[in-house]
Parts: structure tokens; sequence; C-alpha cells
RNA sequence: GGCCCCAUCGUCUAGUGGCCAAGGACACCACCCUCUCAAGGUGGAGACACGGGUUCGAAUCCCGUUGGGGCUGCCA
């Protein structure tokens, strides 16, 4: 048997989507697990709502997640005349009529029919094929089509329950159907493996394919349908309520690494229990018949959850690079920067030594690399952002603050300015004045940093240095001053 | 309404007739660790939708019910 030919067709109505997404990986997976080959198509033949521009976008989706295209990509609406020719033959094949009918006219036949859908009124009419006349299929009367699914066994579709569905549009365009079975005919398509929306829509695509096989048949993909991604309400994900692109995610601080092993997660499990693998273990061990047959939940918390462990298991140097664009105008790459523009503070503040000294304190705190800045913001602004709900109830509400941050100020002074050294007069300033180093930091840590979470205090504040550290601490007793 | 798919902790899942008084992970709770916050460690709570079969034995097989979802477009 020669070598799998799998696709991904997305349609470029759309950001890449996070269900997409995860067909895309489950194609890519197969083909890499089976030394195949993973083919791009563009399925644009509906010009009213195809964009070139979300072409690119859906491919620096795949590429983003390393899922670059073997071949292709292949867009339908260059494959016109091939289709037109198709459709000849099935035209003279007979196995396509002439239709009028509006929709209207059609629901307004129909109201009453126990059975949904066309109810085959131009079937006989022999109408001749002009501007205003779709292309339906003569579907059997009778009759079942089964479709042989590796996820879900055999599922049977009786024909009596199909109506004659439209194939070519007035305008001569192919619909969906008809280009796909077309394309993955030319193309040799061994395996289709899509969601499970198109379940109901695939016995007309073997209708199809039967009906184009005439004398020379062509070998049947192999079909493979996947459980859907859905959302809270357990409904398909919707552009509308969710958020949906990849590209959000990217821009949210994900890694690509824990991106792709999280969407792999989603209907196919690991051997032996692990969930965080890497691409390789995913390739070997991928098997389209272990994919489960329910629909599964995208739920951010555990894919943040894992793409903190991702993070954390980077080695230092690899965080500062993937923190780069977060946190330096410099180190945008790939032509790409977070939405949310430029680091908060002025470029020239930034100190690569600085920020790599407090990278690996940093890389344990953070889930998502958009968290870093706030992070680590207070080295390299003029002045740090003071969070006013903690200076509230932590100093101006601590009748220890004032005493606090008087003491470590007389003790920072003349001492000596290393972090151990730090956190020993540290120590014995707050004792002085009867508390202890766990309730004392908090002035400290909110006069110099603004907040009262964050990175370790004080190797932060070696790197400050002593004389913006005091007055920092002059600022916060002014401040305490002014009520 | 018709056709189709699906059904294990709140969520993602392990499980393919005995190893299951159902295991792991996220989330949640408690404790430990600790300069804050995280991370980490330990422990806790938490599920086989229901009813019938089949079988010595069922989460696993069959039927039904209920519930959820998809499709039912000259969208894909």
């Amino acid at each position: 048997m020669s070598a799998p030919r799998v696709r991904f067709a997305p349609s470029p109505t759309g950001y890449l989507h996070v269900g997409n997404a995860r067909t895309a990986l489950f194609n890519w997976l197969f083909a890499r697990n089976q030394g195949g080959v993973f083919v791009l198509r563009i399925e644009d033949t509906d010009e009213e709502r195809s964009q070139s521009s979300l072409v690119e976008a859906i491919i620096g989706g795949l590429s983003w997640l390393g899922m670059d295209a073997d071949e292709g990509p292949y867009y339908q609406s260059a494959r016109t005349d091939r289709y037109a020719e198709v459709v000849e033959q099935l035209w003279s094949a007979g196995h396509l009529y002439a239709c009028d009918c509006t929709r209207e006219e059609v629901l307004a036949r129909t109201r009453d029919n126990p059975i949904p859908g066309y109810d085959g009124h131009c079937r006989d009419r022999a109408l001749e094929r002009g501007p205003t006349t779709a292309l339906r299929f003569r579907t059997p009367e009778t009759g079942t089509t089964v479709v042989h699914d590796i996820i879900r066994g055999d599922v049977e579709f009786p024909h009596s329950a199909m109506e004659d569905f439209v194939c070519v549009k007035s305008s001569g365009q192919p619909l969906f159907v008809l280009a796909n079975a077309v394309d993955d005919r030319d193309s040799a398509i061994s395996h289709v493996i899509r969601g499970d929306d198109l379940l109901p829509t695939t016995p007309k695509g073997i209708l199809l394919w039967e009906a184009l096989d005439g004398a020379d048949p062509v070998r049947l993909p192999a079909f493979a349908h996947l459980p859907q991604v859905v959302n809270e309400q357990r409904k398909k994900l919707s552009k509308r309520r969710d958020q949906v692109a990849v590209e959000y995610y990217r821009d949210k601080g994900f890694l690509a690494e824990a991106f792709r092993n999280y969407l792999a997660l989603l209907g196919w499990s690991p051997p032996g229990g692990r969930e965080k693998v890497d691409l390789q273990t995913m390739i070997d061990e991928f098997r389209l018949e272990d994919i489960h047959h329910a629909s599964a939940f995208f739920d951010v918390k555990k894919l943040t959850h894992l793409n903190g462990e991702y993070i954390r298991d980077l080695s230092t140097a690899a965080f500062v690079e993937a923190a780069g664009p977060w946190v330096s105008p410099d180190r945008v790459t790939a032509g790409w920067a977070p939405p949310t523009g430029a680091p908060p503070w002025p470029a020239e503040r930034f100190d690569e030594q600085v920020f790599a000294s407090v990278a690996p304190s940093v890389q344990g705190r953070v889930s998502l690399l958009s968290e870093v800045p706030a992070m680590v913001d207070f080295l390299f602004l003029a002045e740090p952002v003071i969070d006013e709900g903690a200076w509230t109830t932590r100093v101006f509400g601590d009748p220890l603050a004032r005493r606090i941050l008087e003491a470590v100020t007389r003790a920072y002074e003349d001492s000596e300015w290393h972090r151990e050294t730090i956190q020993a007069v540290t120590r014995a300033a707050v004792e002085s004045v009867g508390t202890n180093l766990s309730k004392g930091q908090a002035p400290i840590r909110i006069a110099v940093t603004g907040r009262s979470v964050g990175p370790p205090l004080f190797e932060p504040l070696e790197l400050l240095g002593r004389a913006e550290v005091l007055e920092r601490l002059q600022r916060a007793l002014a401040k305490l001053d002014a009520g």
C-alpha cells in the first residue's frame, strides 16, 4: 500500500479556529505517523464569503503550530474548469437534473411533509439548464449508503431519507460536496479526517464519488469523523460567543508546543496516562482508532496550566527568548508582536541583563508569557505604578507601615548591597518594630514594586540599586504623609 | 419534525467482560514549604444518565428510555 495522503481543507471564511486546528493536527499527526503526505486545500468555492487575507491567517496559524503542508495550498477557485468538466460528465450520465425552485417555493410545498428537505419537484420535469437553474443530484430512491468510519464503525444512511441535493449553483459554481469529492479523487486522498459535523453529508459525497466512477473506479478514501470541540454550553464553537481564533491564544502568550499538546488531548490521549508529551511521542503513538467518540470542551484553564508547565520546562535562555516580544521591542521576531503593543516601559530603560537575572524567578510564576511584563515592570519604569488597593490595605491601613519603612530606610543606608545581606537587615529591621518578615515585607514590596505580589523581593532590590530603592522608600513615606 | 452521532468525577480522560468497592490530570478545599505570590509536596471531596436484558460475572455486549449535540442552505 502506498503512503497515505490526507488533507486539511479549511474554508477561508474566518481565522483558523481551534476546532479546525485540532482537525489539522490530527491529519498532520496521522500523516507523520504513517509516513504520509499532508495536503492543504483551500475551499473557497463560495466567493461571497471567502477572503484571501484569511488564507494567510490560516497558513500562519498552521505554521505557528509547526504544521506546514507537504503539498499545496491548492485553491478550489483555481479549478473551475475541472469542475465544469465533471458537471458535464455527471449531466450527460443522467445523474443531475435542473431545478428552478426557489427556497421559498420548496419550503411552502414541504412545510407539512413528514420528511423534510427537497421534494423532488423538478426531478422528472426535464428542465433545460439555464442561468436560473441549479443542478440537483438524482439520489437513488431505495437502498442505503454506508459510511465505513475508522472511529465510529459503519454508519448507515437510507436513501429514502436523503433528498436530491443541489451540487451546482445556478451560477455554475460547484457546491462543497461536489468540489470536495472531485478534489479528493484528483489528489488521491486516502484518508478523510474531519469534524463529525460533516458525517451527515458524507453519504452524499460517496454517491457523487460513485457516480463519477463510471467505468473507471477510484478507490474511496477511508473516513474518520472527529468529535466536535465544543464550548461550555456543549455547543459547536461560535465565532461570536467563543474565543476561537488560534491567533488569540498566541497573542495571549501561549507557547505553540503547549497549545499543540493541549489540542491533541481533545479527543485523544497518549498511552500510559501521560498528558504532557513531546511531539515525537505524539507522532509515534497517534492512532485514529484510539480517538474518542464524544465531543470535548475546550478548557482554557487546563490549557493555561499546561502552558505553565511548558514555560517552567524551558531553559532560562529559552524563556528569555520566548518572553522577548513581551519585554523588548527589539526582540520582536518573525514579523509578529503581541497585540498588547510595546512593553509599558521606554525601550531605553530595558536592560536585558537585568531581565535575564530575574528571569528564573519570573519563569516559575507565570502561566502565560503575557504575564511577564507586570512581573518586572518596576525594574524598568522610572517610578513603580502603585496598586492603590494594595496601598490602602497593606501600607496606609497598616499602623506599622511607617515604622517599617523608616527602619529599613535606615538599615539600607549603610548596609552591604547584596541580596542576602539585604534580606538579613530587612529581617532585623522589621523584627525591631515588632513584626516578622512575612508580614513586614508587604509595605516595602509595595513601596518599591508597586504591588503586593511578585517575584522574591531581595534580588530585584539589589538590581535596582541602593539609591533607587531609598528614593522609592522616600516617595512612599511622602505619600503616607500626604494621606 | 426527519436522519445521524454521542453519554465515566464540574472539565479532559484511563478503562475494550473478571486486575474497578473505577485510575490520572485541570479546577476546588485543607495542610506542609515559604520574604509576598506562584511553583512544589501531602491529603480531601468528586463519576460509570436511567431501566431492562445477555453472562457465573458488566463501566465494558444488546434493547429501550432520557439527556446532549450535529445535519436538514443555490454555506462549508
